[in-house]
DNA sequence: CTTCGCTACCTTGCTTTACAAGATAGTACA
DNA sequence: TGTACTATCTTGTAAAGCAAGGTAGCGAAG
């Protein structure tokens, strides 16, 4: 059992609240992660994330020039996408004290 | 997107944690896990987990009569399943810290 | 005695989602 | 020309929770 499961339905919310903070583009998430300890989360996972955030209304793109290298899709996001987030930091909050409360007893 | 996604990968570790406290069978935890505050986690999810974690080696079943009602099953854990409660919790907490550390970010 | 409800277990098929692998390009420097 | 880095996207695979349904034992109410 790797730790890429504990991702399901985590990564979206993180990608969210990382975007919440300050426009970001792709590739640079990518990087990012892992400067929270999120350890090589692969471009194939996020781009295809991002554009079903796109999807549901989460967050919008504009395409800028990149100083160097190809064009860059920067994201945004909605308020539909603010509402979404707050409906995770909820429920993240929520499983994080049960499974919290569980480990702690056999401590 | 329902809470459902973000127990893949949690919930064996749970299961295990709570095995590991005392002999447990599944009907049991069905109930247990409600009281830990994990919502309805439905028997389609546990009986299928745990022939798992017994085909991995990680947990036994021993058979006994109820005082009530049909036969149970307990489980209880191995070495094996021991040894991999306390990767999972490693796991947790680092990905626990890693999502909190998003999170406060922009509270 | 039969019907209803609770206990207890298991199976099938569906859906979501992360990821490996690879494709496509632009820029820059040697 | 070729190598390296930036930047995006696609395809196919596998894992795992869950809804829905099935089987069966026991006890109490009618």
């Amino acid at each position: 059992m790797s730790s890429t499961q504990m991702l399901k339905g985590i990564l979206d919310g993180c990608l969210l609240a990382l975007i919440a903070e300050e426009e970001l583009y792709g590739y640079e998430l990518a990087t990012k992660l892992a400067a929270y300890g999120f350890s090589d989360i692969s471009e194939g996972t996020i781009y295809p994330l991002l554009m079903r955030m796109q999807k549901l209304g989460w967050i919008e793109a504009t395409q800028r020039l990149s100083p160097s290298g190809p064009k860059r899709k920067y994201y945004t996001v909605t308020p539909d996408g603010r509402m979404e987030l707050a409906a995770f930091t909820a429920r993240w909050r929520q499983l994080s004290a049960s499974v919290h409360h569980i480990l702690k007893e056999e401590s």
